[in-house]
DNA sequence: GCCAACGTTGGC
DNA sequence: GCCAACGTTGGC
């Protein structure tokens, strides 16, 4: 089962949002950049995700999973993108991007080293060590 | 509010 | 197909 972390500006879309949401979920569209692109195709239906809120709060928030994989997104009149459905699956104690830059063993985490990357994967051990940042 | 990083667009 | 100009994202 492979991690990712997706991103959102809280005013756009917050986590609670999604939390409100409830099961049927929401698809996760707007996505137009091509390696983020990438990201959502190869997202499978039960995949957990990060919910990052980006510009306000900058913080690793919840946990949101894929319900539904890639399918082409409406709103792109390009047609060239798509997106994929999720759903809120808990809420985390926020884990801050001031703190993760504090830990050296997430230097490499795509959140650190590319800041614009809006969908991107994490790797086991950068999953387990978030949640134990969320942990205390 | 500023600006660095980066992706995209369009003229050539 | 190159690259300058431009727009956007997102941290600070």
């Amino acid at each position: 089962m492979a991690r990712w972390l997706v991103k959102s500006e809280p005013a756009k879309w917050s986590f609670a949002q999604q939390v409100e949401a409830g099961d049927a979920g929401t698809h996760w569209n707007g996505v137009r950049n091509h390696v983020a692109k990438q990201h959502l195709m190869a997202m499978r239906v039960g995949e957990e995700c990060f919910f990052y809120h980006s510009n306000e709060g900058k913080a690793v928030v919840g946990v949101v999973e894929v319900i539904k994989p890639y399918y082409p997104d409406h709103t792109d009149e390009t047609g060239k993108f798509g997106m994929v459905d999720l759903k809120a699956v808990r809420a985390l104690p926020p884990v801050t991007l001031e703190r993760i830059k504090r830990e050296p063993r997430l230097a490499e985490m795509v959140l650190v080293r590319n800041s614009r990357m809006s969908v991107q994967p994490v790797t086991e051990a950068e999953w387990a060590l978030v949640l134990e940042l969320a942990a205390g």
